[in-house]
DNA sequence: TCTGGGGTCCTAGGACCC
DNA sequence: TCTGGGGTCCTAGGACCC
């Protein structure tokens, strides 16, 4: 039987739910409906575009830009805080309703997900028709549009969601439907084909996924190695992962950066920077139920330019000081000569912190321990500023630093 | 025009071992 | 003491996604 996947994308995520959530509170304006976009704080140096709507768009306002160069281009322009609670209880309402039309339903990222309708169509009818009451009743119900794409495999499905926007149902049901639809578009909407990539195919002479589609598979491999061959598999839509519901993958690593309202550019200024993240590492590693391994650091300057530096300590840790301490000693081995913009801090190489092997050099103190439990359980009930150590009063920087949307975990690939 | 923050995976080169 | 080859580990950087 052919699977049946249907790809769900909220359009413009960030600012329809702020919409969405305006009007249920007595606006009179649809942020939709005017140059409009989410920005982060100016103030602090986060000042970029994380969403816009679509007549913001039309003044060429980009995703990631600067709020100051969007206002250049649009100086009506209105610009609204994040407010990621909202986010999150939004994507949960998305998810919950997607389960009523079928279980298999994989989180994707905040405003994506696959949902397998391979089974469902004796129960709940023809896709094409599930898809359109899929659509429309989050409309009506949530108050926000989604794009549904359809198709029998996740990457079709995605990508012809994405077709035309809002509000729509694209299918791709046929080989046939997927050559007249995909492989006239320029090679750059590829999924997985970036910034990088795609100058590499121009000058191959391939500037549509089509032309990608039916390129030679050695040229691509002699001149983009193992990537090559595997983008022109997605170009002819060969993929065939399946939509693994609650299958959150194993975590990795655990990180957090930040840009710095002001240049540093002294290591005691920097140190607590990193102190400040290593707090935010540190309770994350911890409530996650991980000792690390491996510690890096980023450096980012401020021409930009970023650099790192990692290393594997002897024994594994979930202890916020000692995990500072070997950021700081990081940080100090590459310190660079021009001041820095941003910087930030990643454990992995995780083990299970009760399987934990004990290190006869660094015995296990239970005393830190209790410290850092007490510390963790003051900020999660009272907030991050509750408790902070006394260098950050009068500092300008915030005691534990990293933006992480509670309990959220992307998946970070399709296949 | 001065660009966030969260991830994962891959690769190349060097160190080191046998 | 001028030299082989294979394997693994470590590190930095780059690619992609949202």
């Amino acid at each position: 039987m052919d699977k049946v996947i249907m790809h769900i994308d909220v359009n413009s995520a960030y600012l329809s739910w702020e919409a969405a959530y305006r009007l249920q509170h007595g606006a009179s304006v649809d942020l939709r409906k005017i140059p409009s976009v989410i920005g982060g704080d100016e103030e602090s140096r986060h000042g970029i575009v994380l969403a816009k709507s679509i007549p913001a768009k039309k003044y060429g306002i980009q995703t990631g830009e600067t709020l100051f160069s969007a206002r250049q281009k649009c100086p009506g322009l209105v610009v609204v805080p994040v407010n990621y609670h909202l986010y999150m209880m939004c994507h949960n309402a998305l998810i919950s309703l997607l389960k009523d039309f079928s279980p298999l339903v994989q989180v994707y990222s905040i405003d994506e997900a696959f949902l397998d309708y391979t089974g469902m169509k004796v129960v709940c009818g023809d896709p094409v028709e599930a898809a359109h009451r899929l659509k429309d009743r989050i409309r009506n119900e949530l108050g926000f549009t989604v794009n549904v794409g359809v198709s029998y495999n996740k990457l079709l499905a995605k990508m012809v969601g994405e077709l035309k926007k809002p509000d729509k149902v694209h299918t791709i049901l046929s080989r046939e439907e997927m050559i007249r639809k995909l492989w006239p578009l320029p090679v750059r909407e590829l999924f997985m084909v970036g910034r990088a990539t795609a100058p590499k195919l121009y000058r191959l002479n391939i500037f549509t996924i089509g032309d990608l589609a039916r390129a030679d598979p050695e040229l691509l491999r002699f001149h983009l190695k193992s990537w090559g061959p595997y983008i022109r598999d997605l170009a002819n839509g060969i993929e065939n992962s399946p939509v693994a519901p609650d299958a959150m993958p194993p975590i990795k690593g655990i990180g957090n950066s930040t840009t710095i309202p002001f240049d540093v550019d002294n290591p005691e200024e920097a140190k607590k920077v990193l102190l400040s993240l290593c707090e935010m590492v540190g309770m994350r590693l911890r409530q996650a139920g991980f000792c690390a391994r491996l510690v890096s650091v980023y450096l980012r300057r401020a021409d930009l330019t970023g650099q790192s530096h990692q290393r594997k300590f002897p024994a594994a840790t979930d202890h916020t000081m000692k995990i500072y301490q070997w950021a700081c000693q990081l940080m100090e081995e590459i310190w660079p000569s021009v001041p820095l913009r941003g910087m930030g801090v990643r454990v992995s190489e995780l083990v299970p912190n009760h399987c934990l092997q004990l290190s006869f050099f660094e015995p296990y103190n239970e005393k830190k321990r209790r410290l850092d439990e007490a510390l963790d359980s003051l900020r999660m009930r009272f907030g991050p500023k509750s408790v902070m150590r006394s260098c950050f009063l009068q500092s300008g920087l915030a005691p534990v630093t990293g933006g992480v949307i509670e309990n959220f975990q992307m998946m970070s690939s399709i296949l």
